[in-house]
DNA sequence: CATTTGTTACGAAAATATTCGTAGATCAAT
DNA sequence: ATTGATCTACGAATATTTTCGTAACAAATG
């Protein structure tokens, strides 16, 4: 269906679609300049890694002026779920909820967050019981 | 601290890993016997990761008799912390609810499993109150 | 005891991923 | 128009991970 999906990611590669989640677009200098804070490499490095996204079909790109614009081409909902059950199967023996458990365990979250996940519980548990 | 932990296990070291935290412990043959129903690699080459894995201290093993046993020398636990926080940073942009949410939605969970996640949402609620 | 089978050790090839130097293009400012 | 700054393209060097062939040895089998 999209034309291009097979590839997945790889270490670098998810820092940079982090970002572009982030800002919905933006150009080689701009991811740049974020990743600089967190990592230690140069522009073209940088420069080269969103090339070779492009071609896999990872990102998107812009190329009608002289600096091109980027986004990411891959939902993060769809990165995050394929991550999430690769994730499940070797680390967390297939349990979801054992992840669940270790997820809410080490993050603080707040009360909020915490109401959004009981009321997404009680929706499942509504549908089981059809 | 301990011998060894600063080194992260690749994804086929995760792939080991799991295995023998389910395991407790076993051989290399035990290990690749598993390792070959989703994976198409020869012994060995399941061989050379574990000897790597041992000598990086991801792996203890036991030499006394000719065929050796392995067992995972770090925690699953803490691994699976380490894992789920580089995530939740790079693709869930730091929120662990995200993730959460995200984790039950495509994951079929059992009502005991739910009611395990409820139970816990709860403590956390009570400790925050204090 | 000779042969087959199963095991570890080791080195190195192959495959992947990451990094960067350099060249050439474009554009803005002198 | 020359200079300087900034950008892309590209090739290649490095680094890392994965794979496997081969040798040596031990144990079991005939």
């Amino acid at each position: 269906m999209s034309t291009a999906k097979n590839n997945k990611p790889t270490e670098s590669e998810l820092e940079i679609l982090g970002i572009l989640w982030e800002k919905g677009s933006g150009t080689v200098r701009d991811v740049h300049e974020i990743l600089e804070k967190s990592k230690d490499a140069g522009y073209t490095t940088t420069l080269k890694l969103m090339q070779i996204m492009h071609e896999k079909g990872l990102l998107k790109r812009d190329t009608s002026s002289k600096t091109h614009v980027y986004e990411a081409a891959i939902s993060r909902e769809s990165t995050q779920q394929q991550l999430l059950n690769k994730m499940i199967n070797t680390v967390f023996n297939g349990s979801a909820s054992q992840l669940v458990l270790q997820a809410l365990g080490n993050h603080h979250s707040s009360q909020e967050e915490l109401d959004k996940i009981k009321q997404y519980l009680n929706e499942i548990e509504q549908q089981q019981k059809k």
